[in-house]
DNA sequence: CCGCGGGCCTGAGAGC
DNA sequence: TGCTCTCAGGCCCGCG
């Protein structure tokens, strides 16, 4: 599911219920997701309380008393479930509702809040992970991570200036997590076609050759501060595995302008072009020819 | 260093 | 109905 609108959705259902409470009961029901669960990982959780929860590009990243964070990703279909505390269940095991897909759930949370927490995630690309707040910095899947592009640093002067020298396309630099982290194939494209920008172009054009911010690089900023501000309101997109924590759909995908709509007509007003689909390194882009540049 | 393609998993949908 | 094939919101790794 999950470009930055998915997991700050899921992040804002989940702090109501984590923010405060300890994690009385924590359970791994198998040996890994995408990587193996550390040795220690239930131990490490289990009698801690949570102080935040934030989100760092698609990372979630739960602060413990203990000086320990939890880092969570989603992955491509993972998702979290809150289930609350008056809903069926018993004080020693997890005896909670289940869905029809419930072989998938693989990390559960009893919290002090009295809500259970499930996390269930069929493709099992997402991965869990404790480390020490104070070893953030080399942490290796954090490091390398660009600007939160809607934090005040990520501007169109920065954007210019990573993606100068850049041979590769726009579409796959604002893929790079390097250059701005937390975008994904349905927002780039989404923010591509609002700035009317063609996912061929040179990423290297977004700069000029006084380095300075250009047009483009401003347009596109500003397509995709209002594109992420935007899916965030909707709670993110569903298309297949995204559900907000309270098992609602996302509903952003009503307003998709180019993604998944390959031959209708473009939602450009007065343009009159078709959307069309090609791959670009391997992942299908969505645009309009003629009214992205 | 850079850019690209393959692979990791399962499930949904299309076509036969 | 059921089989096979393709594709999917992410990201790491190895190759040239």
């Amino acid at each position: 599911m999950p470009e930055l609108p998915e997991v700050e959705t899921v992040r804002r259902g989940l702090q109501p219920v984590m923010e405060g409470a300890k994690i009385v009961k924590a359970e791994a029901r198998r040996a890994d997701l995408r990587f193996p669960f550390q040795p220690d990982f239930v131990a490490r959780l289990q009698g801690q309380v949570v102080t935040g929860l934030g989100r760092r590009a698609k990372y979630l990243m739960a602060d413990l008393a203990s000086g320990d964070v939890l880092l969570m990703h989603l992955g491509m279909s993972g998702s979290f479930r809150v289930i609350k505390p008056n809903d069926e269940k018993s004080p020693g095991e997890f005896h909670y509702p289940r869905g029809k897909d419930s072989s998938h759930d693989h990390v559960l949370f009893r919290m002090s809040s009295g809500a259970d927490i499930v996390f269930n995630d069929p493709r099992r690309f997402g991965y869990m992970k404790v480390i020490a707040r104070n070893a953030l910095e080399d942490e290796p899947l954090l490091r390398g991570l660009g600007p939160e592009p809607l934090g005040n640093e990520f501007d169109a002067a920065m954007l210019a200036q990573s993606c100068a020298g850049k041979k590769t396309s726009l579409k796959a630099a604002l893929l790079d997590q390097r250059v701005v982290a937390g975008l994904g194939n349905i927002y780039v494209c989404e923010a591509l076609h609002r700035s009317h920008l063609s996912p061929r172009r040179i990423a290297a054009t977004l700069a000029t050759r006084k380095e300075e911010p250009t047009d483009h690089a401003k347009r596109l900023v500003g397509a995709i501060h209002a594109v992420l501000n935007d899916a965030i309101k909707a709670g993110g997109s569903s298309l297949r595995d995204h559900r907000q924590t309270t098992g609602e759909l996302g509903y952003f995908q009503h307003s998709f302008k180019v993604y998944d709509r390959e031959g209708e007509p473009c939602k450009t007003p007065g343009c009159g072009g078709i959307v069309k689909r090609f791959t670009q390194n391997g992942r299908s882009t969505f645009w309009c020819p003629k009214c992205q540049k």
